[in-house]
DNA sequence: AGGATTGATCAAGAAAAACTTATGGAGCCT
DNA sequence: AGGCTCCATAAGTTTTTCTTGATCAATCCT
């Protein structure tokens, strides 16, 4: 094959012909107009011909230009064909999404029965299961995970950077703390400690907690419960167990129905958003697209 | 449009399919096996899908990738095809060589002379004029320059990096100078100084070349002849108006014929080559690259 | 007209992408 | 086994691309 011109110089042109100035071209690839100018003319070195004619503050096509529009059109369009295909590999289209094992069920859960509210006929696959996962051998469409660290390269949308307040079961309260809004004479057996896992180090502890409302406090979780995953903590005290720094968009079905009450307005972030991830070419499969935008429409606000 | 999968690496895929490894397609692409490797990893990131599988040291198209590489090959096939249409523009196919007044006489003459005897019926413009050029505007195909610095974006070959020596006429020599090897004692009046213009301050001039005998003359210009062009200095000197530095490549048919000779062979080379320059895409036409093969080649590599 | 607006360009520095080098490992071939 | 070939990976470097902020030319609008 003979030399190729510089390919993303091409995509400029196509865009900048189509469009009719390099503005409107630049706000289609993302880009400055400096940007598409400097492509462009890029371009036309490598040709050795004028691709467009400048008149002032704007552009026409030249007859070179124009005689080779259609074929650059045409290339890119092939190309961007390639990707359409690639989404149909699977014939039927399965939805496959992966989860951390904690979000599977107190908060992917429920929103994913939204989802088949309006989509009933969504066959869609979840998967549980801790970071790092590898997305391409288990052909997963959408990864769920905590931090914006994993999966370079892939296409990552922000979703929810959740927080933790205390919660407990009402009858909990009110046998145990009701008089200790502090919670700074509780009895350290009656903590609940989430334990993250060895792959995670930044999820608050009651210390954090306590030091957030301007306290020292520090219960030990030798003391406590423990629980190994974060999910389990709202479980637990749900049940009467103790008193758990939930996390807030897992507490919260719990909160409104008054099955847990929280404890305190003082929360303390996590260390990173959870965040979804999908291949880039994947991205726009309508059934990716609901999901995301659902989950990020759905996911509410932090609120202090 | 579609948002598009990236182009260079859909390239090195195209080739990576169609030589079967990594290895051969770096070759072909002029890089390291590495930098496919990585091309093709970002590929497959994208898409969300292997394109080939990898057992050791060998690499065998996925299912996904033969399903793609036949669009790929015919997408870019299509666009070095646009190359191509546009070097056809022109329809008669007219050669059209820009060089520096300097060097269109006595140095591409004879050399077009030669290209004209291999293809007699070939349609040559010459045009002479100073850099900095538009080749765009003024549709050059080929500019020859002096220094490597002009045109950046063009393909650029160097063609020869001159030398500077002093010449005479045979008379001259006789009448003038024949006691005197080292021109030590020669009248400053009988120096051709050679002035190129505003744009160049790199020529050696007398001063020079005494510095490189390891002596100390600076003949005042004011007092000999001075010329505004390198090729009027060979003419001069060759109708015995004085003794010229001259450049190697302007005097050697002189030279050769003893209408000059040579008064030294201490010489002094030129701040920069001389380069020929054309719009990539000019580069594969047959009459372009027959030019080009022919300066490069019967341009005397610098002879201390 | 005159001033404001729009849109392309230019030059600089900043950011991102691509590439190289060096190293390690898996299969293949004597 | 031992040597080869070829791919994968990591770190660092180079090259390309992009942004920013300023300038300039044409048009538009009171």
């Amino acid at each position: 094959m003979e030399k190729l011109p510089p390919l993303n110089a091409i995509k400029a042109f196509e865009v900048a012909a189509r469009s009719g100035t390099f503005t409107l071209a630049a706000v289609e690839l993302g880009v400055s107009s400096a940007a598409v100018s400097q492509q462009i003319r890029n371009l036309e070195t490598w040709f050795g011909k004028q691709l467009f004619v400048r008149t002032g503050n704007r552009i026409t096509l030249t007859d070179a230009g124009h005689a080779i529009y259609p074929q650059t059109a045409r290339a890119l369009g092939d190309i961007a064909a390639i990707g359409q295909r690639m989404l149909e590999g699977g014939l039927r289209t399965r939805l496959v999404v992966s989860v951390p094992f904690s979000l599977a069920e107190l908060w992917l859960a429920p929103r994913l029965a939204a989802l088949l509210e309006a989509f009933p006929h969504m066959a869609i696959d979840v998967r549980a299961e801790d970071d790092p996962i590898d997305l391409m051998r288990q052909n997963v469409d959408l990864r769920i995970s905590y931090g914006d660290y994993h999966y370079p390269g892939l296409r990552m949308v922000r979703l929810v950077h959740d927080d933790v307040l205390p919660v407990c079961a009402p009858e909990f309260w009110h046998r145990h703390g009701s008089g200790d809004p502090g919670l700074t004479d509780l009895h350290e057996s009656l903590f609940i400690h989430t334990n993250w896992g060895p792959n995670y180090a930044s999820h608050p502890s009651w210390a954090d907690w306590f030091a957030a409302c301007g306290g020292s406090r520090s219960p030990d979780p030798s003391h406590g419960r423990r629980v190994g995953l974060s999910s389990l903590a709202i479980a637990s005290a749900r049940l009467g167990l103790g008193i758990a720094l939930g996390q807030r968009v897992m507490a919260q079905a719990d909160l409104e129905a008054g099955r847990l009450i929280a404890l305190s307005s003082v929360s303390v972030r996590l260390g990173h958003p959870y965040c979804a991830f999908m291949p880039p070419a994947k991205a726009d499969r309508a059934d990716v697209a609901a999901l995301v935008g659902l989950l990020v429409n759905a996911a509410p606000t932090t609120r202090g």
